[in-house]
This record gives C-alpha cells, structure tokens and sequence, in this order.
DNA sequence: ATGAAAGCGCTAACAT
DNA sequence: ATGTTAGCGCTTTCAT
C-alpha cells in the first residue's frame, strides 16, 4: 500500500470507515447526531489517511476568512516589522490573515508583485517606494490600499504627515542653535524628496536657502548615509547641524561624525524621522519626527474594511493622515 | 440598481455579456480563441461588475499557489524579521506564500494559534517560546516545522547548535581575560536554560564552577536585562565578565554597564547570541555567537519541501542543525 | 443516526 | 469562436 500522492479527501476517509461521506462531514465538523462509535472510527480514518480537509472547498461553502496581502520592501529595514505587527494586530482582531511579501530584492517588479499579490488575497495593503508608472496606471478599482504613498489614483490610503512635522523639526534645530544646517536625503521612499522640499522652503522663507552643496542624496540605509555624510561634512566643514531623510540615515550621520572626532549634539546636531526603536539604542539617543507604525498598520486595516464593505469606496483624500511628533533624544 | 452586497461571479459577467460563461473563463485566463470584440466586452462587464475570480474556485480545481503559516512571538524582536525574510524569501522561490501570526501579546495561547494556522496554510512553521504541554501533546502527523525548539515529538525541525557556541564563547571571554564570569539567563526562548547548562557545565569542568548568585535570570528584552545586569553586579562587583542569552541581554547588560561608569571591555567584557545587525550599532559593537537567521528559515522551508513529498517524512533527530558562529566585536 | 442530492465558482475536456 | 458537460471537495437542506 503505497502512499498515495493525492492528498486524501473527505470522500476517501468515508470509503475507509464505509459511511457515507456526510457522516464524516459531521465528525470533522463536531456536529451532533453522530453516533459515538462512529465518530471514533471516523477519526481513526482521519489520523490514518492524514485526511485534512480542503480549506479551499470549505470556503466555496462558507463564509472564508478574509486574507490581506501585505507588500513592504524589506522587512529586515526596522521601519517594517513595527508597521507589519500594526497590520497584524488589527487583521487579527477582526479574524483575518495577513500574508507577506516583499519587493525589496525585486525594485522594478512592484507592478508585478502587486498582482500575484492581488490573485492571492482579498485586498492587498502596499508600501511602494519605487513610484512607477506601472503602478501607477494600475486599474483604480483594485482593493489596495497604499501606505504613505502619492499616488495620483484614486486609491485608498494611508498618509504620513510631513510638512508640519519637518517645520517643527528644523525649528526645533534651529532654537538648538544647529543654524547652519543641511540634509541627507532619500533617494527612494514613498514620499520621496517632500522632506527635502519643505526643508528647503523653510529655510528659503527665513532668508536663508540651503546651498546645493548642503544637500546630498543617498540611499535611504546607513552604510550610504555615512559616506554621504562624510562628503557633505567634507563639502561643508562649518555644518551644525544635518537633517536626515530617515533614522537609519541619522544613524548613518551619527557614525560619520563620530569617526572625525566630533561630538553631537555639541558640534552638530542629528535630527532624524521615523522614530524606530534603533534610535533609543545609539548613542546619543536619536532626536526623532516620530511616527507611531503600528497605528499606520492598523490605520491601513481600517481602510481594507471599508473597502470589502463597500468595493466602489475610495476615501477623501488626505482623509487618512497620520502626524509624526517630534521626540527629542540626546543628539540635539 | 443597488450594489449587489454578494461579489459577481463568473456567472454574473456572462449574463451581462450575453455569452455562457465559459467564454469568460476563457478571456479571464488569457485563453486562445475568442474574438477580440467578445474579448472587449466580457472585460468592460468585469470592470463594471468589479469581478474577481474566486481564488478558491480556482484552487480546487488546479494546482494551488502553496501557503505556509509562519509562527512566531513578535516581529518587533529583531531576530525575527531576518528569520522571517529568510523564510519568505525561501517560499517565493517556490511561489509559495507566507502567513504570519503573532503569539507575543497570546503567550498561553500558542497551541490554540496553532490550530487556527493549521487551518488556515498548507504547513506551519512555528518559533514557540512557550514549550507548553499543549504543544507538547499535540498530534505528531501535523505538517509542522518547528524552529529551535526541543520538541520530544518527532516534529520535522530546524535547532540552533548550542554546545559547541558557548563553548566557543566563554572560551573566547576566558581568553580575554575575562575570567570572573556571570551570566544573564532569558525566562523564555526556545532552548530554556540549555545556553546557562554548557555555561556551567563548561565553568565547573574548569574547575571553577559559577556561584548561583553570579547567574540572573530575566525576559530576554533590553529593559529587564538592564534591571537584572545591575542586580547582577550589585551582588558580584568582582564581576569582569557577562555572558547573555541573547543579543538583546547583552546590550542590557551594556546598559548597566555604562551606567555605573565601567569600560567595556576594559572592566568587564559581554558576549551575547544571536548577531542581531543591531549589535554593530551600539557602543562598543557587540561580540556574540552569530546565527544565520536567514538561512535557518530557509532550512525550515525546505524541511516544509520535504513534508510536502512524503507528509509521513520526519528528519533525523539533528538532522537540521545550525551552528553558530562566533563574531569579535568590541565588548570583549 | 445516517444517507442522498444540490450547489458553491471555477476550469477542462469535448462538442458544435 | 463559442456552448455543453462534468467534476474539483466540501457543507447543507431534505429524506429516511
């Protein structure tokens, strides 16, 4: 008796047992009615034939837990998993599922990774930091919900507030006394080059618009954010005070710094944005725009909902916005 | 026209089409053989109608897109996202997909998540700090993987070598130096106390076996290990040496340290486990006894290969072992 | 307490 | 180029 290849069925276990295939359905499904002997029997047949039952067929007759795709770059970027568990959490709550994928290894094939994605799962929630067309053009009534991203369609989505937050960041620099200030900024990200954008209004509107030089582009990790600010430190020796995409890139600054000998926030002051729990472990500890992730997680589970309520909804834009707060650490 | 509460099937799109619905099958699935007119319509109607082809219809009735369940306490602990890309990359390879569930905020409930996982995925694989009899007990014809976990049961999974690593590591200390010893054990994690038993084996075979005071036991976070590394040197000052479970411990211990204005590793040297990428951005850089937490979920899915060939296969006991490996950094 | 029959949404032969 | 038929594995009436 060979191990059949095919998976046993329901149909399988009752030939076994010699019942009728519904009387199994019973068993499995602990209904009553069912003799105990037979019951016995069955579940012996079950354990026996390693039957489990198709949760494909049973949801064709059922109402089917809800499964939500969840596509991030990389959940290795610490950014993620607080925002996953956010998703997580509230997919839980209301007994969903959530399945995972990541686009990090494959830029350029988020298009694609969207719709494998969407062919597996009920609604797909997305971070996408490679803006293209593909995505895009996409069709406008995919249930996607997209995080902290400006996509023109009128998808549902879940925002990060970046103008008030960088003001109230660079001022906090500058009342610090960091006056001479300059930027890394992120060459991919959602909301890419904003930040920089309000940066540089600020400063523009207080009479005193960032040189070129003061500004350098990097990818968003800290090994890059080092070097890059090794050349801005190099380009601008008189620098108090650097401004940076993300914490990973605060991190970045922090460890170029530290390797000319220069003390923060003494020489120059770090100012961060995203507020990972990383930055309360270097040292100094991480003045941060900090965002709550796991609010954006559920944030985005709220909008899912309303979209298999309603498939045709598409949220006010902006409706969904959440506002980072700064958090001061040791590095102003 | 009220928006039909119950999602458009295939049957749906054909009526408004006006064609059987076979012919939508065959558009919807890129099928030779239809006229590019009929083609057109039958996708107007899937726009209008929002159709999507039910993906469990579809599974049953041809090969399926594989679903693992991932198991682990909480993806904010920083061993988890590496196991976790390691797992999702490993599954993509095999365009299968990945379910993820927390147990961190159910502790008490594992064997209960389990089950619902189980229903839910093709095969689960599971990280369980909590080596509950309810795990324990369970059926052994689950197709399940467990990760570092000593399961009697013959369970196919993947282990963390330990013997040989803490051997490796407390020589390491010794050889630094470092020959007053301590130890902050974790309350929870798979291997329970397996990490402090090669401790003082290893110690007492020198001939110089520890004082239980010199070992503190604590949840293997930053904040409790903090609070357990000061207790620890309150009551062993002649201390000049740390060994912690885990990497997280150990920058706890590095905590307390700088606290009470003690060098490391002048004054005391720390070792952690794991090689957590976080431990080269504290200061000093964490020496420690590096896991490849990628590879070990690569390891656990192809055990979850092997369960989908034969479900009645069960590795060697050890069969899957990772070592770790031990990595210099500056706190010894 | 158990069996028979219908049908969930879909794809795959097999017609026409 | 399109329609007909069968059947995937299961739950649910409805009988018996």
């Amino acid at each position: 008796m060979a191990t059949t290849p095919r998976p046993a069925t329901i149909k399988d276990v009752a030939k076994l047992v010699g019942v009728s295939y519904q009387t199994v359905s019973r068993v499995i499904n602990d209904k009553p009615d069912v003799d105990p002997e037979t019951k016995r029997r069955v579940l012996e047949a079950v354990g026996v034939l390693r039957y489990r039952p198709s949760r494909h067929a049973r949801a064709l007759v059922r109402p089917d837990v809800k499964t939500i795709g969840l596509i991030v770059p990389d959940v290795r970027n610490p950014f993620f998993p607080e925002l996953i568990d956010g998703v997580i959490d509230s997919a839980a709550e209301r007994g969903w599922q959530v399945t995972i994928t990541t686009t990090g290894k494959r830029p350029g094939r988020e298009a694609e990774v969207l719709h494998a994605t969407l062919r597996q799962a009920d609604a797909v929630i997305g971070y996408f930091d490679h803006t293209e067309d593909a995505i895009r053009d996409l069709d406008t009534d995919m249930p996607l919900v997209t995080v902290d991203h400006e996509l023109s369609g009128p998808f549902g989505g879940v925002r990060i507030g970046v103008d008030r937050a960088v003001r109230e960041g660079v001022a906090h620099l500058l009342a610090r006394g960091h006056d001479e200030l300059g930027m890394l900024d992120g060459s991919s990200g959602c909301d890419r080059h904003r930040r920089r954008q309000v940066f540089t209004d600020m400063l523009t509107g207080l009479g005193r618009p960032p040189a070129a030089r003061r500004i350098r582009v990097a990818d968003p990790s800290i090994e890059a954010a080092t070097a890059a600010a090794h050349d801005l430190l190099d380009d601008n020796p008189e620098l108090n005070g650097i401004f940076a995409f993300n914490d990973l890139m605060a991190i970045g600054a922090l460890h170029a710094l530290r390797a000319r000998g220069l003390d923060v926030p003494r020489n120059c002051g770090v100012l961060g944005f995203d507020g990972l729990a990383l930055g309360q472990l270097v040292t100094p500890t991480l003045t941060s725009l900090h965002i709550d992730k796991h609010r954006l997680g559920a944030l985005a589970v709220d909008q899912v909902e309303r979209l298999f309520a309603d498939p045709a909804a598409r949220p006010e834009p902006g409706s969904t916005l959440l506002e980072p707060e700064l958090v001061v650490g040791g590095s102003t």
